[in-house]
RNA sequence: GGACGGUUAGCUCAGUUGGUUAGAGCGUUACGUUGACAUCGUAGAGGCCACUGGUUCGAGCCCAGUACCGUCCACCA
């Protein structure tokens, strides 16, 4: 052995032999219960960032843990397809190239991202492999692969029969950068410094009403303004029409409940094409919805010839000038609000009046509202559970639709007969290119052949909200499914709660019958220094995969592991990873040193070494054992912290600093207690080297190597 | 506007059901070590435990409030 530990030497070549021996798939023992993790599938995007990092170390290491207690352990990897992220990168990669997806068309964009997808899966699954995880590759799946697309046509067929599934006109969440609506939980809520704009209207026949707005541009699509019922100042103006600056197009002014008399002037400008609130309104007094904002962000014809084919923004400090000049501006009041932008390129969401197709909530929540409840599923920290708990009892219908191409379309045909038809069937027989035969397809009520297809593709999430069962099997009834499922341990970051953690649960009880998963772990934020979150998209993070390159796998595992605490966010320091290296280096040595001494011992009988036994001996014994008790129940209760402080401090000062300075006087100085020294030597390490193992597999199994032992360290049996 | 966290050594964090001198790592100081390891060892310095008030024989820990920081949720223009 060399006199100090060398990662890069040991690392890839202990991986591959792990692979070779097939340790990472497990055998469906019948009657042994598995412990079932499934990897949240990380984007095709890019590469693992340092959530992803700690986020499977302590996936890993539960892992190899149960399968060193001898559990069936199935870690199963994978990867998401990531919809409109991945899109995103391709289309910039063209767009470097000079074209866009539309140059391609449909087809061969597809087919663009699809390379794209096989280059950077294979780049993560690597990644994760570097990370040391004993994933079981044989059944590594993709959210878009045959049998997981079949479970998605699957999945909407039932929900669409059930009558889960509509779709509706209304303001959704657009952003005019990716082209696509989005989810009210794909919207980031942001302040932004504005100004609220009071904005006088006159009134036919004289008179005048001042409204106040934060998009005045939207003014150009007003149909109304609207004051409380039970609002004295504008009692006699109900009932008479307003006329817009500028445009001079006369609207109504109407009272609704809805309007709050203490904001601004107490009179509001509603604009049902581009606000949802006074969407409502146009709903309960008719009104004529105005689009003046189109998809591109760009303002309408509809907005005036001033206006038409500006951006949304140039177009309001245009008007705004104009507005200065009419002196129809009475002030100008400095305002913070929240403006959302989109989750994936960070531009600010319109919300426009589209069609979507929507999953009606109600019904799907009430029973995962029940399982966390009952605590069928726990969160740990037990915090989440409120958190979850209220967003599920105030959930909205989820908007599942989304106008790019990457992704699962929608398996929804139209006849011009208003007639519609879902075909899971049809569906996969486009997806598969199999014939294509799509003459012969009638609409079963006209029989029609003039059908179209909905050019929509579904939400990434509703895909990965079938995860922990399409990675299974389902909807075949097989064998792995009926094994693994409902799965054990479920670890992930707290933001996607809601988009992933919660949609999972209803799906599971939807499609299983049984909750998904029994244990949600919400693991520690990492934040850099300064407290930021760690991004790469915001230069904040600092990338796992050098960390590993300097200091090793083991080191970095340690020290994520060394410096995360209860549910308490972390600001990430690289000394703990430097402590993880020096650690290595620690166990390393003293393995070096014990296994230069472990000669004559061999071969002794129990009984004369328990004769032999020292006090301090007992004590390290002793020790030790407590040391194990104590590893497994922070294990587990997920604290991982303690766990590894727990095996650190016990092996650099008990045994390092203690036992190893004791037994080495009595083996050089030949002592009769010599083999019981010896002995001790022997347990403590090989016992120590099996705790660290599930931390830090790599040092532990290339010390392991030089001992005289059968199997190799990841499949021997937990002390 | 709601909800939830945090505030302990120069830095990053522990601190179990309230109980004698509040812990770790990094950094720092002194000394030591040519046979496991300088990626080491021994010893030390360094804390009005954010602030204010309360409960208690006793509070870093429990309660109330204040301040600052952070995160999430929310259709007040």
């Amino acid at each position: 052995m060399d006199k100090s530990y060398n990662p890069e030497e040991n690392e890839k070549r202990i991986y591959e032999k792990w692979e070779k021996g097939k340790y990472f798939t497990p055998k469906l023992e019948v009657g042994k219960k598995p412990f079932t993790v499934v990897i949240p599938p990380p984007n095709v995007t890019g590469s693992l960032h340092m959530g992803h990092a700690l986020n499977n170390t302590i996936q890993d290491a539960l892992i190899r843990w149960h399968r060193m207690k001898g559990e069936p352990a199935e870690y199963l990897p994978g990867t998401d397809h990531a919809g409109i992220a991945t899109q995103n990168v391709v289309e910039k990669k063209l767009a470097k190239e000079g074209k866009t997806r539309f140059d391609l068309g449909r087809a061969k964009f597809e087919k663009e991202v699809w390379k794209w997808k096989d280059e950077y899966e294979a780049r993560i699954l690597g990644q994760l492999k570097t990370l040391g995880c004993s994933c079981d590759w044989s059944r590594t799946r993709f959210t878009m692969d045959e049998g997981y697309t079949e479970a998605i046509l699957t999945a909407f067929a039932h929900y669409y029969e059930k009558g889960y599934i509509y779709r509706d006109y209304r303001i959704t969440n657009w952003c005019p950068r990716c082209h696509t609506s989005l989810s009210d939980l794909e919207v980031e809520h942001e302040e932004h410094e504005s100004y609220l704009w009071h904005i006088k209207y006159e009134i036919e026949g004289g008179g005048e009403v001042v409204v106040a707005t934060t998009r005045p541009e939207t003014m150009l699509g007003d149909t109304a303004i609207a004051v409380n019922p039970k609002d004295k100042r504008f009692k006699n103006l109900v009932g008479k029409n307003a006329i817009i600056p500028i445009q001079g197009r006369k609207i109504p002014i109407i009272a609704d409940e809805h309007v709050d008399m203490e904001f601004g002037t107490g009179a509001v400008k509603v604009t049902p094409a581009h606000d949802p609130n006074d969407f409502e309104i146009a709903k309960r007094h008719d009104l004529e919805k105005i689009t003046v904002i189109d998809f591109d962000g760009k303002m309408t014809p509809e907005s005036g010839e001033d206006f038409a084919g500006l951006d949304r923004f140039e177009a309001r400090d245009v008007l705004i000038e104009m507005l200065k000049e009419g002196k129809w501006l009475t002030k100008i009041q400095p305002y913070v609000h929240n403006v959302g932008h989109c989750y994936r390129c960070h531009e600010v969401v319109e919300p426009l009046l589209t069609l979507q197709w929507y999953v009606k909530m109600a019904e799907l929540a009430k029973p995962a509202i029940k399982a966390v409840g009952d605590g069928k599923i726990q969160f740990q920290p037990k915090k989440w559970k409120k958190v979850y708990l209220e967003w599920m009892k105030n959930i909205n219908d989820w908007c599942i639709s989304r106008q790019i191409w990457w992704g699962h379309q929608i398996p929804v045909w139209y006849c011009d007969c208003g007639e519609t038809i879902v075909s899971k069937k049809w569906a996969l027989e486009d997806m598969l290119s199999v014939s294509r035969e799509t003459s012969k397809r009638r609409c079963p009520k006209c029989k029609s052949s003039k059908l179209k297809r909905d050019e929509d593709v579904l939400d990434t999430w509703f895909s990965s909200a079938l995860w922990p069962f399409a990675t299974f099997g389902w909807p075949e009834k097989t064998k792995d499914l009926d094994y693994f499922y409902p799965t054990t341990f479920l670890s992930t970051a707290r933001d996607i709660i809601y988009l992933w953690v919660a949609r999972m649960i209803f799906s599971g009880i939807e499609f299983m019958g049984e909750v998904p998963f029994k244990d949600v772990y919400i693991h520690p934020t990492v934040f850099n220094q300064e407290g930021r979150r760690m991004s790469k998209s915001l230069g904040t993070g600092v990338d796992p995969l050098e960390l590993i390159e300097k200091y090793g796998t083991d080191a970095t595992r340690f020290g994520l592991l060394w410096q995360i605490g209860q549910g308490q966010d972390i600001k990430f320091s690289e000394d703990a990873i430097l402590n993880g290296k020096r650690f290595a280096n620690k166990i390393w040595n003293a393995s070096r040193f014990t296994l230069m001494n472990l000669e004559d011992y061999k071969g002794v009988s129990r009984e004369t070494i328990k004769n032999q036994l020292t006090q301090a001996d007992k004590d390290t014994l002793d020790h030790l054992n407590q040391t194990i008790e104590n590893i497994n129940q922070y294990l587990n209760i997920y604290d991982f912290q303690h766990a590894v402080e727990e095996i650190y401090t016990f092996f650099w000062y008990e045994f390092c600093d203690k036992c190893i300075e004791d037994t080495k006087i009595r083996i050089r100085e030949n002592d009769k207690t010599k083999l019981a020294a010896q002995y001790t030597l022997d347990t403590v390490l090989k016992n120590s080297l099996k705790l660290l193992h599930p931390f830090m597999p790599f040092v532990t199994e290339a010390i392991w190597e030089n001992l005289d032992e059968k199997n190799p360290l990841i499949i021997s049996d937990w002390p």
